[in-house]
DNA sequence: CTGATGGA
DNA sequence: TCCATCAGG
């Protein structure tokens, strides 16, 4: 789930994007593993049914990742997805603390099933719901074919994508999780993979979802902290790596005690109950210096059709014609807005350099 | 989530 | 053109 800042963010450290094409010509690093688990457990049947394919192997991610980065792309965007690699060894507890929740949600979703319980069938396949490997290659096989670069992280997806854009190669981060912030990306994109109307969960109501911008360097101002505070901040509610926090600091108190004692390692022991044994210094090497790499080439090479055809059509079942149309939308918009061949002017036109 | 569809 | 609804795989 990573840290939940969501409360300690003031609005004016938002940018609220009305339009996609606002960030028009940015290149921007979404966390793959991020935007397919978001796909594969909202794209969904009402009874909580993925979309699979004749083997019965689930396409959700696929469907997601296909027409949303053709959005993306048609919105002038340049994205790279940035996939995870080993995750660090003081996340095990949080991984395991996870797949605990996915199997108890696996079972409570079978119960749904057999009581017809159609909306508490939905809301546990969601929850149980998991990234496979398989899924994972098939998402890179897809982005190869469209064209669209992909990196291996070494270990945390969110650190390495921070990364880019701290070096310029990236004009900002994105990821429904606020961890890159903490990994020190300049700029976080939130809703950019999911827009439009969203039921509120056990409610009959809708609330309209739209990207927006969190600016580091503006969330920082406006908290009167510095970079390192908001790790510390981070540490205090509780990240990744202590999930559980310290017991009774919310984003109120972290941010008092932060900014009263200037680290975690300053508040006096007294203040900071814990059930367990936080190695702070630990984790705030994780988000200060995180394993990241600089091998990777940021290529945006032409998109291959039929190579498209061949994953979605041949191999998963998607249908030829909504594909072909999807296809024909997408080449006329990687044309225009990644190789920039818009009316035949692009050469009167500086190349895009350093993002930002 | 996303695109297609059809009625207002 | 807008929106609600449905199906996609």
């Amino acid at each position: 789930m990573g840290v939940d800042l969501r409360e300690l963010i003031p609005d004016d450290a938002k940018i609220i994007i009305e339009d996609l094409r606002t960030l028009r010509g940015r290149v921007i690093a979404i966390d793959g593993y991020n935007a397919l688990y978001q796909f594969l457990a909202a794209i969904r049947q009402p009874d909580g049914t993925p979309l699979m394919d004749g083997s019965g192997r689930i396409t959700s991610h696929l469907s997601g990742l296909f027409y949303r980065t053709i959005n993306i792309v048609e919105a002038g965007i340049k994205p790279v997805y940035v996939f995870d690699g080993k995750p660090p060894e003081l996340k095990a507890k949080e991984i395991e603390r996870r797949r605990v929740v996915r199997e108890e949600a696996a079972r409570k979703y079978e119960e749904a099933v057999q009581a017809g319980d159609l909306e508490s069938a939905r809301r546990y396949a969601m929850m149980s719901a998991r990234l496979t490997d398989e899924m994972v290659r098939d998402a890179k096989a897809l982005l190869d074919a469209m064209g669209i670069p992909w990196v291996q992280a070494p270990a945390e997806g969110e650190a390495q994508a921070a990364y880019m854009a701290r070096k310029g190669d990236a004009y900002a981060s994105a990821s429904q999780d606020y961890d890159s912030l903490l990994f020190g990306s300049p700029r976080l994109v939130r809703n950019l993979t999911i827009s439009g109307r969203r039921k509120l969960p056990r409610r009959e109501e809708y609330v309209e979802v739209k990207p927006e911008v969190i600016e580091l360097d503006k969330l920082l101002s406006k908290l009167g902290v510095t970079y390192e505070n908001l790790v510390d901040i981070g540490i205090l509610l509780g990240t990744d790596y202590n999930p559980d926090g310290f017991e009774g600091i919310g984003p109120k108190k972290a941010l008092q005690l932060v900014k009263v004692y200037g680290s975690v390692e300053k508040i006096p022991k007294p203040l900071l109950k814990s059930p367990v044994e936080v190695d702070v210094a630990a984790i705030k090497k994780y988000f200060l210096q995180p394993q990241v790499t600089d091998n990777y080439r940021l290529e945006w090479r032409n998109p291959d059709p039929e190579a498209v055809k061949r994953i979605l059509v041949g191999e998963h079942d998607f249908s030829a014609e909504r594909v072909n149309a999807a296809l024909d939308r997408y080449l006329k918009a990687f044309r225009e807005n990644i190789r920039g061949e818009q009316k035949g002017l692009s050469k009167w036109f500086a190349k895009p350099g350093k993002q930002g």
